[in-house]
DNA sequence: GCAATTTGGTAAAACGATACACTTAAAATC
DNA sequence: GATTTTAAGTGTATCGTTTTACCAAATTGC
């Protein structure tokens, strides 16, 4: 199944056994310190811009050095005195969700941007990947930790790592019990609310909503936003699907989630009366709601509405195009690196939350419930 | 748009202002070597694995005073003293591409089995980002690289890291004239090859190609691979259509992949005459196509069969679930993975070349040509 | 039984930065 | 003018490993 040769003959560059870029001598702080004639110290307050301790004078000789001799600090030296490395520890379910991906994507950028380097570990939600990750994590010297999506089942799981600094995205406080922490999330019951009243004001009253099982704080909130959207309308909310835990939940692929929506789709179906729209935990699983849909004959959004939750990029490629709540990844994203790295508060504060606002993105799957239901419905309304 | 609070009070555990897990005492080599009356050298010794060194009886020693105080070697100290650090540096265009996201990944969870972290380095092929990331590989201790989809122009480009292990996921050698480096591939013309057959077993003779611009070796091999396969069946191998470079390409979502389809549906409409299946570069190529057909009003697969080419798990999700090519993705990675972890062979040598051979996943966007198309070209044949 | 080798083990010098404790000269204060 | 303060800069111990060189005892060869 697999060929595996060695080409030596495609060699481009002449053997040349002696030294080109050779021994690639590593530059350090002394050869610095030389060349400019000043002390190690010196440079190194330069280097750390302490730039109190130095004249103009010095201070120019050491940077020319530096610019010279391509001088840049060894990361384990300083690390190994420091104890701190400009890592921050990234813990996510798995990449390949493409929420996740966004998110770690614009976590990475926004990393950099503050001169920070990212270590990923996809858990698989793995519990004992997870926290071989996060033992070694002291070992490196990272002292920053951001958790994307834990279950909201592992109160003071992350007690074990105290001496870190932790963000959360997509987490309460309350769930993790965690002394001090960080949590960044969307308005999670506004954003269902924003569904509940673009579908109302379509006319739909009949409306379901479908979520996999409650095991992070965005599933329990999105969930409860429905019951409270709904109530607050007068409409009935029992149409509330949460489905079992799909048998591979913890595949790679996060596939499962359209899975989830697959297996969704019979049982929305199968509600009496009918519901008119669907109201998804998130974008995944409205595809699969979609996909299943429509290989069973019923037309979306004529015959039936469908709304998700993230804009996903891949929710602009489905037909019809997905209409979704969005959360602002890159803000989030932004805000959670700020908030790990911001050098920690009072130690009595038990830390912050940061609270986005979703948006409402209207493309092709939600129209207005079809003649013969809405009457129905009207009639039923007027009884 | 966004609120942010501290909520002082959700303090879930007493103050104790005390010392719970307090100064965290970081236990080092010399702990343990006290701790088993040994000297440091021996513990060092244990944990290389250099047995041939040790008694039966002080290894046994050591061995329980490693566990005991759960000694955690420090790994900025390793690496100050031996100059490497257990990282590969993982240079992506962007993980959300949905196969990209699949192989960084696989290439992480084998990268962990083999006792490696990843650093991840989202280039968005900018290759200031990109030389940033690599020149301060050095200065971290990081000796092993694995680049994904390089592009095709970058001759010379990595040489200015000679002294990084380098293997590069889909990239030729040739194209990137490095002196020492590896290659994991698949083998793109037989995938293509593969799509052919599929096709023109089912009947279809008029088949049309469409690529993005040829900027990695996976472009110019997949596109050279089907020309060879059409010119062996003695067919038109002229509808090869190659798509100036979208604007947004460097969008974050490589979703620019599916506007790339979309765009593409249209002049494939337009050929003359007109095919009747496309074999698409890649899977959100024909996710676009696909979705963009199906909005005209051409069905898939009656009027136009579809096939792609990387089997992302994206590729289930659409309706018709997409017919396509599969790359072993997580083997890919095990190679890429030990390829670069390996001890270089010897110096003299060119580096290996390692190729994947793909493998059809049919779905449901084939189908036999429709009848007049086929009987027309049979005729065509016959004149 | 004595030299040569093997086996099991140790002491101490690095690795390259940081940070603490110092020094010295100039400036400011009284 | 004597004393204190500030500014600018340096020497060196230190972080926690690895590694080299070295040593003693046990084993082997002849």
């Amino acid at each position: 199944m697999r060929f595996s040769g060695t080409l030596g003959d495609l060699n481009v560059m002449p053997p040349k056994s002696g030294s080109p870029t050779d021994a690639a001598e590593r530059v350090t702080i002394q050869d610095v310190a030389k060349a400019a004639s000043v002390s190690v110290s010196s440079v190194s307050n330069y280097m750390n811009n302490r730039f109190h301790r130095l004249g103009t004078e010095t201070r120019t000789r050491i940077a020319t050095a530096i610019a010279e001799l391509d001088f840049r600090p060894n990361q384990a030296a300083r690390q190994l005195k420091t104890g701190k490395a400009r890592v921050i520890a990234l813990v996510v379910p798995s990449i390949v969700n493409p929420f996740n991906g966004q998110m770690v994507f614009s976590i990475e950028q926004a990393a950099v941007k503050a001169g920070y380097r990212v270590h990923l570990c996809n858990t698989m939600r793995d519990p004992k990947l997870e926290k071989e990750f996060l033992d070694n994590l002291a070992a490196i010297g990272v002292a920053d930790l951001i958790t994307i999506a834990p279950l909201n089942t592992r109160r003071g799981y992350y007690s074990a790592w105290s001496d870190l600094s932790i963000v959360a995205v997509d987490a309460n406080r309350l769930d993790l019990k965690l002394a001090r922490l960080d949590t960044v999330n969307l308005d999670h019951e506004a954003a269902i609310g924003m569904a509940v009243e673009h579908l109302f004001a379509l006319g739909h009253r009949r409306i379901a909503y479908v979520t996999d099982p409650l095991i992070t704080h965005s599933r329990v909130m999105r969930l409860s936003g429905f019951k409270k959207a709904m109530k607050d309308r007068e409409l009935d909310d029992s149409q509330a699907v949460v489905l079992e835990r799909h048998q591979s939940a913890l595949d790679i692929a996060d596939a499962q989630m359209v899975e989830v929506g697959r297996d969704a789709a019979s049982d929305v179906a199968a509600l009496s009366p009918r519901p008119t729209a669907i109201i998804a935990f998130n974008d995944m699983i409205a595809l699969g709601l979609l996909a299943t849909f429509r290989s069973a004959g019923i037309a979306v959004p004529k015959d039936m509405s469908i709304i998700g939750v993230d804009d996903a990029w891949i929710s602009q490629l489905s037909f019809p195009a997905l209409t979704t709540i969005r959360q602002p990844i890159e803000a989030m994203a932004a805000a959670a690196v700020e908030s790990v790295l911001k050098p920690s508060a009072a130690p009595t504060s038990a830390g912050s939350d940061t609270i986005f606002l979703p948006e409402l993105v209207i493309r092709d799957t939600c129209a207005k419930p079809q003649e013969e239901v809405a009457t129905h419905i009207r009639k039923r309304r007027l009884e």
